[in-house]
DNA sequence: ATAATTATTTTATTGATTTAAAAAAATAAT
DNA sequence: ATTATTTTTTTAAATCAATAAAATAATTAT
């Protein structure tokens, strides 16, 4: 039987807890009064003057100058009130998003701001060392481009594609890099000497909006991201649910089809990714665009412009070209029903939508919606509230400079 | 936007916590040195002596005696230790379990173990209010039998059917019952004067098993009951995964069959309840007796014991009837699929089976188990433990009563 | 001006954990 | 038998964060 420690605590964890409760405060609401601050927190007026000096002589916080005040009619009586906010680039992260092929490096604020950043594409079967050599390389080609102190670095978050073991650090499966078992942690930091943590990327983009993006201060938010696979991450109670394990929501292999379904790279037959990703959204497109060649699909597919198929699905869809957009609305139906699954099972609060599934957010949002209200069972799906994402490509990286925020800043576990 | 409240920690909350991280310990092991408690609490010794003497005091904890003396062979040097461990019977629970047409109530103690228990059966149809009221009769009823001091009873759980809200303490929906926003708790802690907290009967069921059935210990664990319907409950690091609103664990109205899927009594068609449950199973042996009247299956039916026709049908299949045998394997196929999705959603550590899927546990659970790691993605079914519920009948007042021994005795979050 | 109100800071107190040291109770070594 | 060693438990003193209450500050209302 497996053993639950259940840990004390003590005065320094009380302490650094509440020194959390301000900074994710002041993250949430911008600008707070210490006595704004000590009604949010329930604690004493008291206590939140001595934690904010403490945070102000860190120079992480600082009273806002000059004092903000209060457009006459709605000013009170009293002693006015001092906002506080965080102070920015009191610190930095580091967040590193391995894709398929490209790895993107940004060094950000403490509101996940970018200070600067790099792509760089690599072979899809080089080895994980190589990559993460010439991601090491390229950290320190940022601190020395930004100039930034290395020690204010808190830490360097990476979001790896597959299934990622969270705890252990590990890649333990990458099937289009090739890469098993990479510890990615433990590698990183010993050639960056800066404390590194790791998660699957989805699940780094769904902290990402949890408290930075629109899924701010939901209780129960599910993103989902759709690109070559869909994936989805949980965040509860400002807590990242990770299964145990390498993890969970991997929705895009969940069983849509249990009999005659078309096969999955997975090995599977009928899950979700076989069904709706941008490779299927591209695959049918060109088929429907050879048998209708006069189609405006078919024109937006031929124009060999710079924009990328799937854009130019998109685009034939939005210029009224019926087939392409009853072929997308299709694929918003099944995501309906995922969603609606979803639902079911986990009842969040609110979905957002990520990748290919924000770029076509307006095609396929209403459809998806509207499945997923009408599929849940009884009302359940009625106050889900579904929104695309609320950062575009910059998601991968903006997911890990938050992940290590939030391990290492906002809600870390243990004091120094 | 939802606005997120932080709450600051204080001296108080630290003591109620380290309290409760020692009747956590002391329940998960069941005996314990001071220095076992503060190993596994990582709380100084001096901590654990002063926190358990004051539980000693309280009587809810005691010495053993005489001491435990190890055998010789494993005896150290060293002043022996004394073995520390929760009295059951320092506290009760009283646990509802609120089923179609029948309640069930037991006074337990503080390991859910039954003290008294009573059975009613109730008409359908009947008014929430007058069914509530009859329950309030049996808990007097029960506290007279068994002569327990009315302060000593911690709390009530209930344990509801159909949709929960368990902040509220509201019975949203209970389609089969026609009970429809049911404020349980109010209208129960008016009429006996105790506290109450009210949740869905497999969410109880499923804190039943993760702290005092076959779970415990177990970081992500799913429990999945099958009886008119099927629904689920999760428990996440030793606490209840509710989702937001009136709650997760719909599995049985997942949509399996997007397509021609049979209808279900939500509207929906395709659900997991059109294709596994108990009547399902009723119904097509009894199809499959007819065509097959001179199979085992058929004269296992027909013959009128006091068995119920599940029992029977499970009977037959094990007597070796192929035609019973056989389609009970495809309703654990159908689960196994259902089980995959869930632990690419979830990831859990453990699946637990209760009501039908218990009952007919060696006929179904291969079958599913199996299915279920050859569908989920990649290795995450491997090493998912798949396990019958513990607890049989009395699944369902268990979970209750664990319901309000959570809540108000191991985990309760404020201090008084 | 003075009172009232609200925000913030200061001071003294409280109380839970911790550390360090002592006591207790056993075995092992001489 | 006596002493040393080891481990558990208890005691006493020290620490430190939160809090309550009082003081201070900066306003508006009268």
């Amino acid at each position: 039987m497996p053993t639950q420690r259940i840990s004390g605590s003590n005065l320094n964890r009380v302490k650094a807890h509440n020194l959390q409760a301000i900074l994710m405060s002041l993250l949430y609401e911008n600008q707070l009064s210490r006595a704004g601050l000590a009604k949010l927190t329930s604690l004493s007026s008291a206590t939140v003057t001595n934690l904010a000096n403490e945070l102000i002589e860190q120079g992480i916080i600082t009273e806002i100058e000059p004092p903000v005040t209060e457009p006459e009619n709605k000013r009170g009586v009293g002693r006015p009130r001092r906002m506080l906010r965080l102070v920015p680039d009191a610190r930095y992260a580091i967040g590193v998003h391995i894709g398929i092929g490209l790895y993107r490096v940004a060094i950000t604020n403490l509101h996940t701001n970018f200070i600067d950043n790099r792509i760089v594409e690599f072979e899809r079967k080089a080895p994980a060392s190589e990559v993460l050599d010439n991601i090491a390389a390229t950290i320190e080609e940022l601190l020395q481009a930004t100039e930034i102190n290395r020690w204010n670095i808190l830490a360097i978050g990476v979001g790896a594609s597959g299934l990622v073991n969270h705890d252990l650090g590990l890649n333990v499966l990458a099937p289009r890099l090739g890469w098993q078992n990479v510890n990615i942690r433990a590698i990183l930091e010993e050639k960056t000497g800066i404390r590194v943590t790791v998660d699957n990327n989805v699940r780094a983009m769904a902290i990402a909006e949890a408290f930075f993006g629109a899924g701010r201060g939901v209780n129960v938010l599910a993103f989902v991201y759709g690109r070559i696979g869909v994936g989805a991450g949980f965040v509860v109670n400002g807590q990242v649910f990770r299964g145990s394990g390498a993890g969970a929501g991997e929705i895009g292999h969940t069983i849509m089809v249990p009999e005659g379904g078309l096969p999955c790279r997975c090995g599977q037959t009928g899950c979700l990714e076989t069904l709706v990703t941008e490779p299927v959204i591209v695959r049918k497109a060109t088929q429907l665009a050879n048998e209708h060649p006069n189609s405006a699909l078919a024109q937006y597919l031929a124009d060999m412009g710079g924009a990328k198929p799937i854009e130019r699905i998109f685009a034939a869809a939005r210029d009224g070209d019926q087939i392409s957009s009853q072929m997308i609305a299709e694929q918003g139906h099944y995501l309906g029903i995922a969603f609606a699954n979803l639902v079911n099972i986990l009842n969040p609060e609110m979905i957002l939508l990520g990748g290919v599934f924000a770029q076509g957010d307006d095609l396929i949002r209403p459809i998806a919606c509207q499945v997923m209200r009408q599929t849940a069972f009884s009302g359940l799906g009625d106050d889900v509230i579904v929104e695309p994402s609320s950062f575009g490509w910059r998601a991968g990286v903006i997911g890990a400079s938050a992940l290590a925020l939030m391990d290492f800043f906002y809600q870390r576990k243990e004091v120094a």
